[in-house]
DNA sequence: GGCCGTCCATGAAAAAAGTTCATTATCAGC
DNA sequence: GCTGATAATGAACTTTTTTCATGGACGGCC
């Protein structure tokens, strides 16, 4: 009888559009890939049509799917916005955010999320603690930090609490020519006799070190330097192999530069995690924070996958 | 985690505020009381606050309340034009709507829904048929109407359905100083000896007669005219009594120009309906032009209930 | 003050959605 | 013709929403 269309509908619709597919939008939403196709079936049962070519990526929408999505940019903004409104409402505007970072790669794409962030909560004091720091946790502990991006959960830290960011796959960068570039993937041992590049932080912080050279008892020579490009200019010009995330080399990959090899036999994955004060941990704003940081990089980073 | 805003609760928040109190607002929604009860504590307990003081009428905003209103009053009427579009997409946008009238004051309340309709489906040709019909139904099957505003759902008709619009009472109307104003109300006997002053129509369209007086076996003179105003003057100036729905003449008798007493011990009732061909039925622009007439006429119309 | 009538709240039960699971279908790229 | 990725599907399951039945609060009215 009445109108059965609910926001819902309208927020699968964007993420669809957004992720580029059904699965990925699922992921976005936090639901399965099944929920979204039978919402989408619904529509399109009450509308008369179907919304989107199913093959077609990115998806393409029909007139009744265009229409609705129309709707949904109308919409969603408004209604974020009247949610921001409410949640300052309840809990006051003010509050300050530092952020301690474990991980180098992790700046390019905290940068965009504070960016976004500040625009949201313009009174919220936002500072990055220092430079990388080994146990970002401990600060939390000292109040020396409100909010720390970290790879593993420490055991279950008392007071701290833990946000599920997402997860990478850490593939080697070997230059063109490089003799293990044809392998399936990597063991440890390919490893040794190896100059390893790395950004200029201690072992322990490496997942390759931690997770592959140690177990397996190998130590390679190690050179570092700041950037990204400069480590990969390094690997491509043969001084060494490097293993970063994948989502930070797409791009370099893609156009030849460099090539990549995957960790092991299933990949070397890397996982990220918010930590937070458990006080804090409710409050809006940072989980608004935490929201806007897995959004911004399940859509911006190349085969990341939510946690 | 995610927010839990639906369009169904601001839909409700509006309502909420057209219909004056939850009651209404559940009538106007095809809902219960308690279900609305139970959506707004929900909004209540995640919002941290109340949404309207329960105890005025009409219902005050708070600050939260008001707020999701202004997303209500940004986003259905979107919503509703995003509808419209679709159902134009399914359906295309043409049709005709002959529309018969069987009774008088019908008039006051379809004229304005009649105009609504015309905004929004500005394609469809409107027309009312002649004058009242003694038959509208008649008259769809002859096709010469495409809807009929009838009193009673005939029993069932092959190829004709029916769409319960709302119920409402009817008054008997005395003039201030008449000597049955002060019963708790009025029996078919006090209707003996009497003028009877209607609209100019037969006896069996008038409820009065073919529900209480035919009943009873008692006959009155009757006198008609044309217009309510002029039908009350003449009540007012004791040349008779008149038998009209509540709503009509509610205005009037709020300022004391006439009195009004009830219908036998449980008032006298009558209900209209919306007949249509089986066809046209699930037409698009005849759903849409049914809601409109229910909702309109429930907000503007003192005393009725929906169907 | 007691009595109604109206309005809202509430808890439990029922109904209706919505979601997941497990599996199958489809299709593009090798 | 495989294989991997994506979407569809039906049944089971879960959660949410709604109703039902009832009680409390308030205001008007003899």
């Amino acid at each position: 009888m009445s109108s059965l269309l609910e926001l819902r509908h309208l927020r699968t619709l964007t993420a669809l559009r957004d992720a580029g597919n059904l699965s990925r939008a699922a992921e976005l939403l936090n639901l399965t890939q099944s929920a979204l196709s039978h919402q989408i079936k619904l529509l399109e049962s009450v509308y008369g049509g179907v919304l989107f070519e199913r093959k077609s990526t990115p998806p393409r929408f029909t007139a009744i799917g265009a229409r609705l999505l129309e709707l949904s940019d109308l919409l969603l903004p408004r209604v974020d916005a009247a949610e921001l409104d409410l949640a300052r409402l309840a809990a006051g505007t003010a509050g300050q955010l530092r952020i301690a970072v474990e991980c180098h790669t992790c700046f390019d794409w905290l940068m965009p999320a504070m960016d976004a962030f500040r625009d949201r909560w313009p009174e919220v004091e936002m500072d990055i603690v220092s430079g990388f720091n080994p146990d970002p946790v401990g600060l939390i502990h000292q109040d020396r930090a409100d909010f720390a991006v970290i790879s593993e959960p420490d055991d279950i830290v008392r007071g701290v609490d833990f946000h599920p960011l997402f997860r990478f796959e850490i593939v080697a960068i070997l230059a063109r020519g490089h003799s293990l570039v044809d392998k399936p993937w990597l063991e440890a041992a390919d490893f040794a006799g190896e100059t390893l590049i790395t950004y200029p932080v201690s072992d322990e912080m490496l997942d390759v070190v931690r997770q592959v050279l140690i177990p397996a008892g190998i130590t390679v020579q190690r050179r570092s330097t700041e950037l990204t490009v400069a480590l990969l200019q390094l690997v491509a010009s043969g001084r060494g192999i490097a293993a970063l995330p994948l989502w930070a080399v797409k791009s370099y990959l893609d156009r030849g530069y460099v090539r990549s090899c995957p960790i092991g036999p299933g990949g070397l994955h890397g996982s990220l995690y918010g930590a937070c004060a458990s006080q804090l941990s409710t409050s809006p704003y940072v989980t608004d924070f935490v929201r806007l940081m897995r959004e911004n990089c399940f859509l911006s980073l190349p085969g990341i996958t939510l946690l």
